[in-house]
DNA sequence: CCGGATCCACCAGGATACTG
DNA sequence: CAGTATCCTGGTGGATCCGG
């Protein structure tokens, strides 16, 4: 997807799964996707210690998140052969390059979080002054 | 939100509405909003110019899109009193900003695209395979 | 221990019609 | 032109049970 002075009517696929930015954006936006990989930095980790660490997520969501994690190749699964089975996963190289994108826009988020506050107390006390 | 060695289960609030990362996380998820700010720096646009240029998005979906970033504080919406009406809608400096932390993010979708899609590649059939 | 399969509730979003 | 209101549906996620 090209950033530059494009028409917009022409920006090629948007809408299409093939865009890479959607894509990625998709992947970022998926509510624990990020957040499990950055705990799988602090090392490889089995599936109920991610259940346990990562409050709030459901066992299926985290089953579903992982898989998909896998496909993209954010993440790898490692069996063992242990009674009972032992599932170990663990981030890759990509995923961890992914990770590191993402501290700018923390960064950003930390330096603006006022100003959108802000922005929202205006508005709704605006509105509701309306209404 | 810390990204350095904070014990993963003390992370403060990531699911909490309150969380910096996670409400512009929220934010870029959306599936139009970034589309629709970086439309705008185009130029001031005015709604039904915005819901032919932006393809797909419903009447409804744009609407309160819009909203939510005039909330945000990430565009303004000026009414004009002709008959009939004329509205139109402008990132603001904020928005301009948030916009420009998108562009090392679709550098690495664009650098990474070739390797998610062949990691998916592989997973699929060795998935199919097995099925 | 690691999941897959199933059932169900919820709501984001599409289509349509209507107001100012 | 610029929305809001209403109805409706498809997909997402929670809960639970079962199998390897």
């Amino acid at each position: 997807m090209k950033m530059e002075r494009v028409p917009f009517d022409q920006i090629p696929n948007v809408f299409s799964d093939q865009c890479p930015t959607r894509m990625v954006l998709d992947r970022i936006a998926d509510k624990w996707a990020i957040l499990l990989l950055l705990r799988l930095l602090d090392g490889p980790t089995r599936f109920n210690q991610l259940h346990r660490d990562i409050r709030g997520i459901s066992h299926k969501v985290l089953s579903q998140t992982l898989k998909k994690l896998e496909r993209d190749g954010l993440l790898t699964r490692h069996v063992f052969a242990t009674v009972p089975v032992t599932v170990e996963y663990r981030v890759t190289t990509l995923g961890e390059t992914l990770c590191g994108m993402m501290y700018p826009l923390v960064n950003w988020a930390e330096t603006h979080i006022g100003d959108i506050l802000a922005a929202q107390s205006d508005f709704d006390a605006k509105t509701e002054a309306s209404a």
